[in-house]
DNA sequence: GGTGCATCTTGACGGTTGTCCAAGAAAAGC
DNA sequence: GCTTTTCTTGGACAACCGTCAAGATGCACC
């Protein structure tokens, strides 16, 4: 092995190490964003989540906008393959539409502080043009999850639907973001009230 | 005039100026947070948009919590007549659809700051318990606005709207945010594809 | 013109924030 | 085992926060 080679395996391990940590630390981070918020969460907070010290997220992040970011990217991906399973494996329209509407609820009910931190940070994306590319990027990947499961139903049907990705996804997600209000509020009703609405909109989907 | 007469004009007259500058430290205030954000604000911000020190802010409001409380409940009231003399006019289904859908787009460009500020707030409101009731109450009366908006048109067509009116006003909320965040994004085309989203969504509300 | 009250300014307070840094601990290399 | 590099700590820093209170200012009334 070549010194050449050798340098090469060292500085690799210690970048998965330090990619390794990075995750680590924005677990912590997202954790505390979770519950708090994005207006009242802070570094010491997050570190405080974490098993070190908040020197230390100056060590592995810039700082606090690239942690934030970084956090959003692995909220990203942690969403990504949710529902891909229930498209994969549904032979017929009514056990997509219940796969579907099911996990909906699901996530509903227990990611609720995971969804309210999205939405949070969506908002900041209003005001702070540097969340914004991730932000866009993140609804675009949702817009695709939710166009992969309609456009599987309609196979499943046979027809042909009639609403672009863009504006689906938007009325879908605003019937998500109202149960969520109302479920953190203790509307015990939300959950259902959310699969009666999704079902209704996906049946306008298909003209006669 | 009696003494007892006197006494009332006069603390009559100061409680009417001790309102008057509550609302207008509420103006600042609002204007503040929809420039910056719930996150970013404080309260030396807020009185550095307004005539006043820092200091008159605890005069007029106990706390921070209070102040924000109140010019929420102020934006409500702004926004409430805003579609009211639309619906009162339109004499054809035609008109009524333009006019909505044109004040839609106007507000979408002119008040995006204000709206912006709207979605910030109703997403504190995930974290804030002590703002969910207000939020919730505007939701309700953005409903109701939406409500009587479409039930004015299936009027005018002769039909029967088949949806009710929370998922309606959901869906037309999820359109106009992510309209609002393309909108704020810098592109151009986002007024012209929420009138198209906008009046497909009414058109599917009337099953034959 | 002085008195009392409402209003407003100013500065201070304790606390928290993001950021940085010197120093120590731990690990790696030889 | 010693040196070098990597990692982590904990404290210091300036800036900012919400809150409060003492005093200045204005203003109506006797």
């Amino acid at each position: 092995m070549s010194t050449a080679e050798k340098l090469d395996r060292v500085s690799r391990r210690q970048v998965d190490k330090f990619e390794e940590r990075r995750r680590e630390l924005a677990g912590a981070a997202l954790q505390t964003l979770s519950e708090l918020g994005y207006a009242r969460t802070s570094l010491r907070e997050i570190a405080q989540n974490s098993a070190f010290s908040h020197g230390v997220l100056h060590y592995y992040f810039r700082d606090k906008v690239e942690l934030i970011t970084y956090c959003v990217r692995q909220y990203k991906t942690a969403c990504a393959q949710r529902y891909d399973t229930i498209v994969a494996t549904a032979e017929t329209p009514q056990t997509l539409a219940d796969g579907f509407t099911d996990a909906l609820i699901a996530t509903l009910v227990d990611d609720a502080t995971m969804h309210r931190l999205w939405y949070d940070l969506r908002s900041q994306a209003l005001f702070e043009p540097s969340f914004r590319e991730d932000v866009l990027e993140i609804d675009a990947m949702l817009e695709r999850m939710i166009w992969r499961i309609v456009s599987r139903y309609a196979e499943l049907v046979g027809r042909e639907v009639a609403v672009p990705p863009a504006p689906l996804y938007a009325m879908v997600d605003g019937l998500f973001q109202q149960a969520l209000l109302r479920q953190l509020a203790g509307q015990e009703q939300a959950g259902a009230e959310l699969r009666a609405n999704v079902l209704r909109l996906v049946g306008t989907l298909f003209p006669a």
